[in-house]
DNA sequence: GTTCAAGTTGAAGTTGACTTGAAGTCAAGG
DNA sequence: CCTTGACTTCAAGTCAACTTCAACTTGAAC
């Protein structure tokens, strides 16, 4: 793009370390928003370069694209978001972090313990049965799925 | 089953907290063994028992059942495992989370000084580069995907 | 011997976050 | 004008770990 200052979704995409199916599918889930040449093709403003970059931090620290559409839709209309509107967005994945921090340790100790002991029974023993700081996620919760494990994607 | 000490896929799925669907799914992924009766029911030692209570805590310390799969093979054949058998099995979980956890303290801390400069740019925020310790996930990699805040499943 | 909860199979569905493929169009440089 | 890389759409595929369904059979209690 030399004659305005809008970005293709090629531009868009190795900007943001993202395939351009990625940033396709973000639009269509109304993650993100573009305008179109009298050709069809997409046309972003560098503002998405923020949203993405939102998102992507966003689901570093857990959220769906769901929980980012909704955090999303908070920012003001109308106005561009200030630096103010994206810490209180961030703000609360502090805490969410903390709370995934502590279950993990929890975790971790209760392992410390039963590798010893040679446990590993069905209900008495904390690796199967997580500790009350994370009890919500039930009983077949996993604390950290494949996603963590999964090779590079796409960038 | 009160004829043998064998036990049917309810009962080890009760035993087990899990949907019995899982555990046949389980037996299909070659995970578990069982017999079978003259009219073609499962029946479980319960040995099975401790099989699935190693498959669950592996879970939740983030091993997928491939890798469950590739530990449980390390058992020894022909004789029962011991404690030790599971104990040198369940050792290198400790690592693992161990990593886990400084992954996210080093999100958190990235965040904590984010939210403060309002940053979030593509390539310099901390938030969207996770720190180095576990740069290996890769540019995608997300910490806790969805599957940490499902709702639980069967019991 | 009847009953019926619990068991059987195999195929298909679920969820989330994308990717891939096919078949065709656009746009910018030369 | 021509070429060619980048773009378009939309349906279908992928992955993990199961669940659900339909249609049918077993087995233990009474």
């Amino acid at each position: 793009m030399r004659d305005t200052d809008l970005l293709t979704v090629g531009e868009v995409a190795r900007r943001a370390g993202l395939a351009t199916s990625a940033v396709r599918f973000y639009e269509a889930q109304g993650l993100i928003d573009a305008t179109r040449t009298a050709g069809g093709q997409r046309r972003y403003e560098r503002q998405v370069l923020r949203r993405l970059a939102f998102l992507r931090a966003a689901q570093n620290v857990g959220l769906s694209l769901d929980e980012v559409r909704d955090a999303l839709a908070t920012l003001p209309r109308g106005r561009p978001p200030t630096k103010a509107d994206w810490a209180r967005l961030s703000a609360q994945w502090r805490e969410r972090l903390d709370e995934q921090i502590a279950g993990l340790v929890k975790l971790r100790d209760g392992l410390t313990s039963c590798i010893g002991c040679g446990c590993l029974s069905l209900r008495s023993c904390s690796l199967n049965n997580p500790g009350d700081g994370v009890a919500a996620l039930g009983p077949g919760a996993r604390y950290l799925p494949g996603a963590l494990r999964r090779p590079v994607r796409a960038g």
